[in-house]
DNA sequence: TATTTAACTTTGTAATTCAAAGTACTTTTT
DNA sequence: AAAAAGTACTTTGAATTACAAAGTTAAATA
């Protein structure tokens, strides 16, 4: 495929890896909770894209107990947010030569 | 899926499609073979692309003889149009709030 | 002891994507 | 006239992806 649609990064072609790092862009950690919350998606679903972008190095996954609770954070790593900035790049440019 | 993510249209999740349309924004109309020269994918999957994109109402199929040789032409309906220019919309407004 | 909560994992199904092969119709070449 | 080639598909089949629902684990609480 010719133009600059190349640089899209597969990655976050799904709504859901899209609406996850963007939430880990703007907050430095969110857990397991409030990113289902926010994504109103089921636990199995959300685990399973955590798990893609766990494997992709995107994310870092910080596994504690809050007071007597589990709890399992989420954080976008370095190489995570250039990928996605570039991702954003991309499409930044896509728009300007599409109108 | 709370945020703007929702008003990102899934047809053009897909980079044929989102390269399809983008083309026929900017020309007029394009034949099968210059579509499929310009996105490098094979027939088959250009077709079937075209074809969702049809069934959408995003596109106008017109056949005809060009001399001897049978040329199908494409271009963007109006409707087609106004649904790509506003999944732009929202990916702009997706991505200024995300950095 | 039974239930609940958090965060998964597993299972199974449906949808999506693609390449490759096959088809229909026509034209060009032999 | 027969064979080959070109255009634009359609069909087939395989691989990948996405998702919901149910099951699992371990600790906490009733």
């Amino acid at each position: 495929m010719k133009n600059h649609l190349e640089a899209l990064n597969k990655a976050f072609e799904s709504r859901v890896r899209l609406g996850i790092m963007s939430l880990l862009m703007v907050n430095a950690a969110m857990d397991f909770g409030m990113l289902k919350e926010q994504l109103n998606i089921t636990d199995g679903n959300l685990a399973s894209h955590l798990n893609a972008l766990d494997k992709l190095g995107y994310i870092l996954i910080t596994k504690q107990f809050i007071g007597k609770k589990p709890n399992t954070s989420y954080a976008a790593t370095d190489h995570g947010r250039k990928a996605f900035s570039d991702h954003l790049d991309a499409l930044e440019r896509f728009i300007s030569r599409s109108n």
